[in-house]
DNA sequence: TGTACATCAGTGAACGCGCGTTCACTGATGTAC
DNA sequence: TGTACATCAGTGAACGCGCGTTCACTGATGTAC
């Protein structure tokens, strides 16, 4: 069991990608100091060697959390061609996204809890958001007002969606709810495209 | 200091007042007992005497938060002539409705925290996705599995916008997401309609 | 109408618990000679 | 290469705090006679 300097920075990642990956099971608030040293292998004390607060990690476990949830879409949809509306609403509104909040985007699972947080928690969330608008204009390939007023359309109906679909406890409503947002994407992407 | 039989049920009403507006603000987990009794004017001693347990409260609370974000949208778009979807539309993506949460819709505040709820608590709120539902099927005036889609879609994209908006700091930013979205959900009600 | 008693809404001290944070320490690693 | 020392990642006891919940109690209200 050593702990040479350079293991460090690995205790640091074990500690940033178990807080990325707890928040989008059970929120900011859900996630306490200890479990997240205990699941890094480390007891709670040597916390404060890493982040300077609990908070300071918060805000370096939702950048990770909003990164991860990214790939993980870009992952999907990227392999072989490029990123199309129909590619990104497909594995975004999915089943298997909703059932496994852990991986995937943290918005619609975090997304009211930050509404209500510190403007500095708001505002990487908010960056966040800019730049998925960004792609979705860019995979519409258009740009101009009417591909501005898609994106906005596209992530709002999407991040809701999924916000919904999870609620349901019947599976075959919340599968529907997925699959009438995904065509009413489509549809947007149509009158706008 | 008064403290009739005929008195406790106004405690109980202003203990569950206090909860249905305060989870709205600060979410389930933000509340404690102790400040929801100081807050209805009593000390937290006597909290048991009315519920059985928090976790029961917060059920009948979610129940009172959702019914009277929806009264509220009703009130708002009721008032001289029928409900349409423009109606709905207007009152819910208005900034006044993203700066008000303690008096809205329960929906975009709590949605992702409820998402990985117990059952119980999740049902609350999908019986009120599935009334809302049915109200902007009725707004829109139609039947049939079109108008099931659009009610999906409209309520997503609300939700969503909704939470999107007060994520951004920006206010003219979240004022253009709440007004964009606001379009498109017209624009679908055009299409479906 | 007046007194004695029962009811019960509300009080406040106490419980065990987990939280974020601090800090004196341990002991393996890396360095100097 | 081998020994002495410095560094510092990680440990674990302890802190003050607020939480949900329990319970013996108080005292105003309502009832019986």
């Amino acid at each position: 069991m050593g702990h040479s300097r350079a293991e460090k920075a690995e205790s640091r990642r074990r500690i940033l990608d178990a807080a990325a990956t707890r928040i989008r099971e059970v929120g900011l608030d859900g996630v306490s100091v200890n479990e997240l040293m205990q699941s890094a292998n480390l007891t709670h004390g040597g916390f404060y060697g890493h982040f300077e607060s609990r908070s300071h990690l918060m805000v370096a476990a939702l950048e990770q959390a909003l990164a991860d949830g990214e790939t993980a879409s870009a992952a999907h949809t990227g392999k072989r061609g490029s990123i199309t509306v129909k590619s990104i609403v497909n594995s975004y509104l999915s089943p298997a996204h909703r059932d496994n909040p852990a991986t995937g985007c943290a918005i619609p699972t975090l997304g009211g809890e930050i509404g209500r947080a510190d403007p500095e928690i708001r505002a990487v969330m908010a960056e966040q958001l800019r730049r998925s608008f960004k792609t979705m204009e860019e995979a519409l390939g258009q740009t101009g007002p009417d591909a501005k007023q898609f994106a906005v359309a596209a992530w709002s109906m999407m991040v809701g969606a999924m916000m919904i679909s999870r609620v349901m406890a019947d599976d075959s409503e919340a599968d529907r709810v997925l699959a009438l947002a995904r065509k009413s994407v489509l549809d947007l992407a149509e009158t706008y495209g």
